[in-house]
DNA sequence: AATCCGTGGAA
DNA sequence: TTTCCAAGGAT
């Protein structure tokens, strides 16, 4: 049964993988560069692959290697990724590259060990380099690999419990050659057949090996624990604008929500209905007669809800306090904001006037 | 081990 | 509208 269901994913990935722009056609003798593959995998963390497309065209238009994304500066790099979300990654990559570039030769380590071994190269990511870039055997395990096992073997732990069976059952049907085809092949199923509802079990390849598809009920799998609620908090953003046509914009702190990134000055986030003894007043970088819109700005992260009221000041001139920089309001669009701040601007740009 | 970290498309 | 969740990593 374990040789049966390579064979039979792969040879349905000779006929239908995706073509995607940092992927090489099954049977190619080209092999893929491991810049592109390295780049594509950690802009896919957790996203999808309609999101990643114009990013990894961006990047890779721009800095064509490694070397050359080492050499980049780090605000050229972080507003390039304005809008991808989750911008740790972001951070991590150019430190990533500057590993490989400085102490690599800039040629990326070629094993699974070398390769978690570089900032922002995980378990999964590593496996994946290696078994794609460098035609290692390696055992690949994202989302998708997880909900197609959990269904080929009707794995009644819920998740996280049942990673390290899925993690088993994986390596068990891990071919020796074609690792990395049959990873790919893996997510391929997992992202058009094999979907998370209404999996489409009578157009799969491997539905005969399939125990979830014989029991008659693979979207149950894999069994998760209920999720949280998130949160809601409340804060305040001040949008400092210059009669000459500017914008005072700061840049926050790594290591910190949105880190790293260019952001309009803001109030701390605090959660709704609780301490009236705010350990700190709100104090915009300015005093002055705000204003507020009427119009909250509303924003979801993963683990909480924001609402931001947006405070408007005008003035002629004026050093604000904080290290910041005044940035021309004809240009926002390049001033690498994350999607949060993009918002207020829009709202201030729209309805900026009551 | 559990929590933190973004965003946007689909249903 | 709300809910779900996507090629996870760091701490």
């Amino acid at each position: 049964m374990k040789a049966g269901v390579a064979a039979a994913l792969l040879t349905h990935y000779d006929r239908h993988a995706r073509a995607l722009p940092w992927r090489v056609p099954p049977g190619s003798a080209e092999r893929p560069d491991p810049y592109r593959v390295w780049l594509s995998e950690v802009m896919l963390q957790q996203t999808t692959v309609a999101a990643v497309i114009p990013y990894f065209a961006a990047f890779t238009t721009r800095w064509p290697t490694v070397t050359a994304l080492a050499s980049a500066e780090d605000a050229e790099v972080m507003a390039a990724w304005a809008g991808l979300g989750y911008y740790a990654r972001a951070r991590n990559l150019l430190a990533c590259a500057r590993v490989v570039a400085g102490q690599h030769g800039g040629r990326f380590p070629d094993t699974e060990e070398g390769l978690r071994a570089l900032p922002g190269i995980g378990g999964y990511t590593a496996a994946a380099i290696a078994a794609i870039a460098f035609s290692r055997r390696a055992v690949v395990v994202d989302a998708n690999v997880e909900r197609v096992v959990s269904r080929l073997f009707a794995i009644e732990a819920p998740l996280p419990t049942s990673r390290p069976a899925i993690r088993d059952a994986t390596d068990a049907i891990t071919p020796e050659r074609r690792a990395g085809d049959f990873a790919q092949a893996m997510m391929d199923l997992g992202s058009s057949l094999c979907l998370p509802r209404n999996p489409q079990c009578l157009l799969c390849p491997l539905r005969e090996s399939c125990a979830a598809h014989l029991e008659g009920r693979a979207e149950a799998y894999p069994v998760k624990p209920p999720k949280k609620d998130k949160p809601h908090r409340l804060g305040r953003v001040w949008w400092l604008e210059r009669a000459d046509g500017y914008v005072w914009i700061e840049r926050r702190e790594a290591k910190r929500m949105l880190g790293g990134m260019t952001g309009l000055p803001t109030s701390a986030w605090d959660k709704r209905d609780s301490d009236k003894r705010s350990p700190s007043k709100p104090e915009p970088p300015l005093a002055g007669e705000w204003t507020a819109l009427n119009q909250p700005v509303d924003h979801v992260f993963t683990h909480f809800r924001l609402t931001l009221t947006v405070e408007r000041l005008r003035v002629t001139d004026a050093r604000p306090e904080g290290a910041g920089q005044w940035w021309p309001l004809a240009r926002i669009g390049e001033a690498g904001l994350p999607t949060l701040f993009a918002k207020v601007a829009r709202a201030v740009m729209e309805g900026g006037d009551d």
